[in-house]
DNA sequence: TAAGTCATGTAAAAAGTTACATGATTCT
DNA sequence: AGAATCATGTAACTTTTTACATGACTTA
């Protein structure tokens, strides 16, 4: 019963601190959103069969204000097992992206209009980067002494935090440059048959 | 029934030429592996489903030297369908990137290894960049005059190389910075422990 | 006591992967 | 005749999404 790439997400996140069903489903919305996504249906059965292959282990916490959780930390097993698939070979990613799908598809739409929804997904990219920007501070200020350290956890975070501030840049760059060059042919189609404007 | 983002996918191909469930696996898994990628056991049910809908209809094609193929087109319903997706609001996506994910737990393992495997990536990253380069210089060269026009199919594939030499440059180098900067980190701790060396 | 958050689950359906299967045609 | 490619499909399984469900505790 091999381990899924799920498995090994919440491995990872357990490996820096232990944390419940609902503290794993947040990191994979939150936090870690720009490399790795799942939701808390996902989640709970998931943990519930690494526990059963002995790969982590919970406590029942009691909470004062809140309801009980189930912490669960990584067994010695699963640590060994999240080390080797961590040092293996990773195959290149197949990409499903439905912007850029749409994209292949917009010489059927007005130009204006495509340029608009590029010009909006730019500005959604760009938020997600201020968010990054916002983490990349937090990260720098609270571990800036461990950033130059590979052995700490801090410093692998701040390599996937590059990543995401990397992907979002050219994303949004790419979004207002199509969206530029929409605008430029279609105002250059007006210039020769008077047809149409651009604001 | 609503249609699916693979269903999409495929009226966006059929939109630009008739082709067979073979030709439509074809790309994608090749020309545009870069935005969305299925496999045919996927495309052969969803274009039955797509005819069944009145979406596409297909005709038989003898063919000389080789096995009869079922060609499809869409339907003027499935091209309306087609524009109005095209022209609808998208969500950012949701990313699934083993890779980031391996790196996150990168300060489990060796700086060496982890380092390797980062350069190997680039490798793998820079290959599709050459390939995508070669699509990118097919395209100047069979389609340049219509590259400035917005309602011309190779103006949205143009856009949408665009697209794809962004991210593999930008992968790429995020992998090459990265590398580096473990084996600097590395390297500093050589210097105040004394233990280990990086070639 | 009603609404809201915390916390944990299950069920059903959709999407995607892997494996199995078959027939036509060509090339060696 | 056997291997290779073309062409189209189905079956079983895994992964992911969406929806349903329930109980503890807090605050207004």
């Amino acid at each position: 019963m091999a381990i899924s790439t799920l498995g090994y997400a919440l491995l990872g996140l357990l490996a820096r601190e232990p944390l419940s069903g609902l503290d794993l489903t947040r990191a994979l919305q939150q936090r870690v959103a720009y490399f790795w996504h799942a939701r808390h249906s996902q989640v709970y059965p998931e943990l519930a069969r690494l526990e059963a292959a002995g790969l982590v282990a919970h406590t029942v916490v009691p909470q004062r204000d809140r309801p009980d959780k189930k912490v669960y930390r990584p067994t010695e097993g699963g640590l060994q097992a999240l080390r080797e698939w961590v040092a293996a070979p990773t195959d290149l990613p197949s990409i499903r992206d439905e912007l850029v799908l749409k994209v292949a598809s917009f010489w059927l739409i007005e130009p204006e209009q495509a340029a608009a929804r590029l010009l909006e997904q730019a500005r959604l990219h760009e938020e997600r980067l201020a968010l990054y920007e916002s983490f990349e501070r937090d990260v720098r200020a609270q571990d800036g002494g461990e950033l130059a350290d590979p052995g700490s956890p801090a410093f692998a975070t701040y390599l996937t935090l590059q990543r995401g501030l990397g992907y979002e840049r050219e994303y949004a760059d790419w979004c207002r440059t199509a969206a530029a060059q929409i605008a430029r042919g279609a105002t250059r189609n007006v210039a020769a048959d008077g047809s149409l404007d651009i604001d």
